[in-house]
DNA sequence: CTTGACCCTCCCTTTGCGGGAGGGATCAGG
DNA sequence: CCTGATCCCTCCCGCAAAGGGAGGGTCAAG
């Protein structure tokens, strides 16, 4: 008793097209193929085979895995492989529901809630930082100039990674209007020996929450705060101090509404 | 200041393909394009744009939804459809991960469970069904086909579907070995008046488990405990009395090794 | 003989890029 | 001025698991 690809498809309820798909990829060929018409005959016996695929397809499985454990291979390391794998994706998809409920949550509660967040990983980078303690924003404009001097005069042929990254990390435990104690640093290419305050070193790869923050530095702690709910909301931890990053600032643009910096804050899984 | 496609992915922790890609399908465009070279060159406000990009695709939006939303539609609403997308895969993975877990468990538990489970939907179906009561397995082979040729012969131009569908449902409370009481029916093309306990009717459309038995039907009672089992494991609820449908049997196979039975049982979620 | 149902192969489409070929542009060093 | 070494460009193919459709051959009934 042999049925024709149509019948054979209602038996099983699948479509032609998947059937002639499992037999192009070797999966399921037909007991017999009309060597002149080209028909494709199908046993009742191939239900059971269709049957045991279909099992493992509705379970997630993959073409290729079911090949190999229809041709004998240990289903068992297999299946706990697909297993992990289904694991992973569903903490993913938690991960993502949780961020699209942020959103939404945000949208809700305010209207100007501008900002996005991204994570992101860091690699390792070689950089040069200094430790200060800063009085107010404006020093800024006054300390990290004659930093950069001071270091042109020692090493001339020092030079920084492109892109440029320079940052500045907060070392205070909470935050503070005046007297910022922070660490300003900023990536380069080779690491020299210290000297005078400035220490070369590996800063560590780390995996870091990214918001974009547009606009004045007196402005900014509204991106650190939308970065710390973030965090909370989404089933994080801080994993340590936060740092910016400055990419547009009074060096390349005279506005003040056009500066441009990273908020980072490093994470860990809560 | 302007950064060419390298730089400015670097930055953004993008590869070069995605932007590109993202060019291409119109999602973010680089702020000038050379006419001469063709190179793509980026504006560090574009760094905003992308990081809003990247935090909406992290949230698993596709491409499509996230440039619809850049250009100003309600994304409210997409965010809330893509929110509902989204758990209704969680719910999918699940069920994949609990069917794996299933299969794992019962490889561990007992060698020759070679039973395989999936889920159908099976669509109403004109057919005609009696119920009966048989004192044991080999009624079948006398009443069956004597309810073949009293049909045949009240109705000659009765024709049953094809592919053939011929169920018994068990309408026994609990498992019996004699005396069952069943209903007999098979699918076919028209609906006619009944009669002499001959019902013609629509069987409603069912989801159902279906495992697949080979071999005499003795033995049938492991694939309904199998059914049973995979039910109770997998988070649905019997929703209906479990039905057999047969495909080869004393009609067409001589060994009874060889015959194949459909176990049928219809589900809804617990 | 024709009609409709059935089946075949071949090719294109989907998502979000990644890989690589083949070729031009730019820049530093010799 | 020549030569690499990067950098960048545009195609084109590949992925997973089929779905859709074109263009054409086969089969049974009226």
């Amino acid at each position: 008793m042999m049925f024709r690809i149509g019948e054979f498809s209602k038996m099983a309820m699948t479509t032609m097209k998947t059937l002639r798909f499992y037999d192009e990829v070797g999966l399921l060929k037909p007991e017999a193929v009309d060597g002149f018409t080209g028909y494709r005959m199908y046993a009742s016996a191939q239900l059971t085979q269709l049957h045991r695929i279909q099992a493992l397809r509705q379970a997630g499985l993959t073409i290729d895995e079911i090949r190999r454990i229809v041709s004998g291979d240990d289903a068992t390391a297999i299946l706990q492989q697909r297993a992990a794998e289904l694991t992973d994706e569903l903490a993913q998809m938690q991960d993502k529901l949780s961020r699209i409920e942020f959103i939404l949550k945000g949208k809700q509660e305010e209207r100007i809630m501008s900002y996005s967040a991204t994570v992101k990983h860091i690699p390792e980078q070689i950089v040069y930082s200094v430790d200060m303690v800063l009085p107010n924003f404006d020093a800024y404009f006054t300390e990290i100039p004659a930093l950069g001097e001071k270091l042109k005069s020692h090493y001339p042929d020092l030079k920084c990674s492109t892109p440029e990254y320079c940052f500045v990390i907060n070392r205070d435990r909470e935050w503070k209007e005046t007297d910022n104690h922070i660490e300003f640093g900023e990536a380069v290419t080779k690491i020299k020996p210290d000297f005078d305050g400035i220490r070369f070193h590996k800063m560590p790869a780390a995996d870091v929450v990214s918001v974009m923050h547009k606009g004045p530095y007196e402005d900014m702690d509204a991106a650190f705060a939308f970065a710390m709910q973030w965090i909370e909301a989404n089933g994080y931890q801080v994993a340590d101090d936060p740092r910016c990053s400055y990419i547009d600032g009074i060096w390349n643009k005279e506005d003040k509404a056009d500066w441009l910096t990273e908020v980072q804050i490093p994470l860990r899984r809560a």
